[in-house]
DNA sequence: CTAGATGCAAACAGTTTGCGTCACT
DNA sequence: AGTGACGCAAACTGTTTGCATCTAG
C-alpha cells in the first residue's frame, strides 16, 4: 500500500513509532471531507479499530499536528475571545504560543476575489491571520502549523 | 459620559435593555487591550460590579457580538478541527451557521504585505477567511460579525 | 405592569491527565 | 529490553441552562 508506506516514512522522520492506531487515525482523517472534530474521526477509526480510545485520538491529532502532518483549521480555537480593537484590522498570529496581535488594515492590500462563491453567498468581510514563530517562540521546539 | 450616551443609543437601536451590568461589561471590553477572553472581563467587571455573575457576563457578550456592538476574534472557535484537504486553501465561512467551506488558492490573489512586522517574526503563511451569510442562513435572524 | 435581565447552582461538552499495561523499534 | 504508545477512568475548563427574583421601559 502506498500510502501506509508514505506514512511510515513520514513517521521515522519525526521520531514517532508507526503504531497502527496512528495509520488508521491518519488515514480516517484524509479519507474524510471537510473539517472534521476528533469525534468525528473517533467514530469512523472506532469501525475498524473497535478498542481504540477518544483519548489516543486526541493524543495522536495533536501528534500529527505537532510534527505538520496535519493542519488544524484554525490557531483560534479554545475560549471566546472578543476584540476590544474596533476599528478594521488584522491578526499576527504565532503558531507556537497562539498570541495574537493586531496589524492594522492599511499594511495590507485589500484582497481581492476571483472566485464563483455560492450562489447567494453575501460576503461581509475579509480577515487575514499573517501565520508564523513569533520572537519569543524561535528558540527550540517543534513546528505547528 | 459621551460614550455611555452612545451605549444607551446602540441599544436602543437593538432593542437591549440599557442595564447598568451590560454598560459596564461594554465600556470594561473597551477599556481592555488585546483579545480579553469572558473570564478577564469578568474579573475586571467584579471590581466594579462585585455582585455579577459569570453567566451574565457570557450571555451579555453574546448578545453583544449578536448585535454587532462587539466583534469576537474569530468564528472558528471551539472545538478542534483538522483539515482534511491537505492543498493550500481558505476558507468561506459563514457568520452565522459558522459552516466552512474551502476555496482553491488560485480564487485568491497572493496577500501581499506590506507591514513593519515585529524583529523576528517568520512567516509561514497567510490564512484568508471570506466571511459573510451563506445561501442557508440568509432567511431571517440578526447579524453576527 | 410586564418582558426581559440578573444571579445562582447545577449540568454539559470537549479535552486532558495519570497510570498500569502493551508493542514498536 | 526499553521507551514510548495505548486504553481506561477520573479530573478539568470553559460554557450553557433552568429557574426564581428583580428592573428598565
Amino acid at each position: 500500500m502506498k500510502s501506509e508506506f508514505n506514512f511510515r516514512e513520514r513517521c521515522h522522520e519525526y521520531g514517532l513509532a508507526a503504531t497502527h492506531q496512528r495509520l488508521v487515525i491518519y488515514e480516517t482523517v484524509r479519507s474524510l471531507h471537510g473539517h472534521p472534530s476528533p469525534e468525528i474521526i473517533y467514530a469512523k477509526v472506532r469501525k475498524k479499530l473497535p478498542s481504540i480510545s477518544l483519548a489516543t485520538v486526541y493524543k495522536n491529532l495533536h501528534t500529527f499536528i505537532a510534527s505538520g502532518m496535519l493542519r488544524e483549521v484554525s490557531l483560534h480555537r479554545g475560549s471566546l475571545r472578543v476584540e476590544s480593537n474596533q476599528e478594521p484590522h488584522h491578526h499576527l498570529v504565532c503558531t507556537r504560543c497562539r498570541s495574537i496581535t493586531d496589524l492594522d488594515e492599511e499594511g495590507i492590500d485589500p484582497v481581492r476575489l476571483r472566485h464563483k462563491l455560492p450562489p447567494g453567498f453575501l460576503v461581509s468581510r475579509i480577515a487575514v491571520d499573517v501565520l508564523g514563530v513569533c520572537p519569543k517562540c524561535s528558540g527550540r521546539s517543534r513546528n505547528s502549523f
